[in-house]
DNA sequence: CGGTCAATTGACGAATCTCAATCACCGTGG
DNA sequence: CCACGGTGATTGAGATTCGTCAATTGACCG
């Protein structure tokens, strides 16, 4: 893990920076371009592929940090060897919104990619927290998010066969990755996941990711290439995707 | 489901009170008994086994609703007829922290057994929050409990098998009634689950329930009989837990 | 040009699901 | 008091899926 040093603010050019946590941070109201706020410090890190960026029970400075670039995911590990990923971050979200409380990581977090993090001051963000409505809300609805996005996670490996679970995490990244713009907006979108990583996180082998993978390619819902993945049949990989009725 | 009509503060009586979250709120210093905070008010609902007391999506009114007596649950229904069961909630257990913020329940609560509700003033807790510290920090590790019970919901559903994945939520479940004094202490615990509710929790089908639950009888580590479970070795079933590692 | 890692495939055995039947229990109504 | 219906527990047979093990291939890197 590599501290970056450079001069320039680089929030200035992110991608994400408007739909994510971040905007509501760093944006002075009343401006054109986006202004850091200099109350809350922020420090960014470069970090290359498949490193280990927090060790669970590792202690950490507490604050929220946010993936600026790039992919990473959250996990466990267990005695048996076996990995489960329990999340995967995109460009723009945060590690975990709690860790704000926490000074001891509950759970391990690597790149997938070469990426950027930044940390940001805690004191900074509490202060803020108490003092600015639109941040707390802001905050709020992060926490809600996440706890979503974990009860999405259970669901996702109870589905009833090998490819529809599959579809279905995929297919709740492509969401993720539609609301928050990244993907140039039309049906291929960036996946540098590999077959073992999406194994970890469905809780599959990659042998039967493989065979999923064929199957859905075959069904044409959709496709899984080297570093992207296509939507072939939006309705039906929405189908896939386990919904909650009423 | 009914209002309760008593005049006596049942908080009193309450077993659970001094290791929930409601002692934090319901307390006044200074006193031997605890005395209820007439700033915060509290209205109690008995409702009667297998009732559905939330339907996700419904609107309700904002704040912490804490299951006084009884079981329930919260889960999903999917369009296939299937239903997963993501946490089970014992006495002292806040629906979801998160309610707070939410008017709408992104799940479904049902009762297990027959059971008591409390629902706290919305507006009395945010001022709690805003002005009492411990309140505050009581909260902050609400949320933090939550978030990790849900990730421990999702690690006990890639266990390698069936009868792991039984173990691992049942001595869960063990845990967590012996952190709250449920149980009377000995190495048997209430257990009012079905084995249908089981499966819907585990994701597996009440045929591998009662044969994983045959297992683990037989391998004398639990011993599953009509409302009760007892730990015959808890050595073993804590080896059976997953736990993260490092 | 090896060496490493990931993708891909095949054979085989084990675990799980489907479908169905039976049994035990309990509350209801006659 | 007993028949009846509903629910859940328990069990079995058979089909399907999934996991294990092993081997091959191809891409990338130093």
């Amino acid at each position: 893990m590599k501290l970056e040093r450079q001069l320039a603010w680089p929030c200035r050019d992110c991608d994400v920076r408007g739909s994510s946590f971040c905007s509501t941070l760093t944006d002075r109201v009343g401006n054109g371009a986006p202004t850091p706020k200099t109350e809350i410090p922020q420090i960014f890190f470069n970090v290359e592929k498949n490193s280990v960026i927090q060790e669970s029970g590792a202690q950490f400075i507490p604050g929220p940090y946010v993936l600026c670039r790039g992919w990473a995911y959250r996990f466990y590990r267990f005695a048996d060897g076996r990995r489960q990923i329990l999340s995967v971050l995109l460009p723009g979200d945060l590690f975990s919104a709690f860790a704000l409380f926490n000074s001891q990581s509950a759970f391990s977090v690597q790149a997938a990619t070469d990426a950027r993090i930044c940390q940001f001051g805690s004191d900074g963000i509490k202060r803020e927290l108490s003092e600015n409505p639109d941040v707390c809300e802001a905050f709020g609805t992060l926490c809600s998010a996440e706890v979503e996005e974990m009860a999405t996670t259970s669901i996702n490996l109870t589905a009833p066969d090998a490819a529809t679970r599959i579809a279905a995490f995929i297919g709740r990244l492509v969401d993720r990755m539609a609301a928050r713009g990244i993907g140039r907006g039309g049906k291929a979108y960036p996946f540098p996941l590999t077959n073992i990583e999406i194994a970890d996180a469905t809780g599959l082998t990659p042998k039967d990711v493989e065979e999923a993978i064929r199957i859905l390619r075959d069904d044409r819902v959709i496709d899984l290439s080297k570093e992207e993945v296509t939507i072939l049949d939006p309705q039906r990989l929405a189908k896939l995707v386990l919904v909650a009725i009423r």
